[in-house]
DNA sequence: TTGATGAGTAGGAAATTTCCTACATATAGT
DNA sequence: ACTATATGTAGGAAATTTCCTACTCATCAA
């Protein structure tokens, strides 16, 4: 559930498009989810454990079959550590922006 | 450079303080960074070249020094990426929101 | 109650990551 | 030229991750 989780969870690609495939088509069965997968099925059971583990999905219970879901407010943190590296980027661009504008003011 | 580098970058705790200290202090040679760790330098050093091949950071050569800074490109590409997950994140506030305005019209 | 189905767990092999101690390379100062 | 400094690279040990094949557990359907 900690930010490490998180960034430990996204790192693998098979994690990533288990959270798009939630994403664009909703919650869906373990099953259904594996078949998507060039992996077997138990593989990508302990994927959604990872994911679970880091608060990203949540499960439940449907008879026989388990319903996993996606939980995206984990990645609002995410979006808050971010926010800081896009001040910075956005203080560059701006830089960058007058210092053309003067190069601007040299031509004329 | 992939997403997928940036992404595997972020992964480690030390290369995720490696960018908050760029981020926060500026620009430093590889040694001065290495000191704010319990690791050994070489190890930071190893650190530094997974975030220079995701593009997360530069080298640019002062004598025998190399000042590493923070490139955060890639970063915005991870906002990018994050989006679609802001959207469904809203959409679910914004349908809570509607279904707490309904209970409150069934209590008046 | 029995057989089939959906899904997690156990145990382990292979690959990858992390970290270390030498060692190599390049530059600065004397 | 010689020494010290800043830093990357090599090689390898230990830990972790990934993925597999059995196997177990729970539920559904007959």
């Amino acid at each position: 559930m900690t930010a490490d989780h998180v960034f430990t969870a996204l790192a693998s690609p098979a994690r990533r498009e288990l959270l798009r495939l939630l994403l664009d088509e909703g919650a869906q069965p373990a099953g259904r989810l594996a078949e998507r997968f060039d992996m077997s099925r138990p593989s990508v059971s302990e994927h959604l454990k990872v994911l679970k583990d880091a608060g990203l999905v949540a499960e439940s219970r449907r008879g026989r079959e388990r319903h996993y879901r996606l939980e995206a407010a984990p990645l609002m943190d995410l979006r808050d550590w971010l926010s800081p590296y896009e001040h910075f980027w956005r203080d560059r661009l701006a830089r960058l922006s007058d210092l053309m504008d003067e190069m601007e003011d040299d031509d004329a």
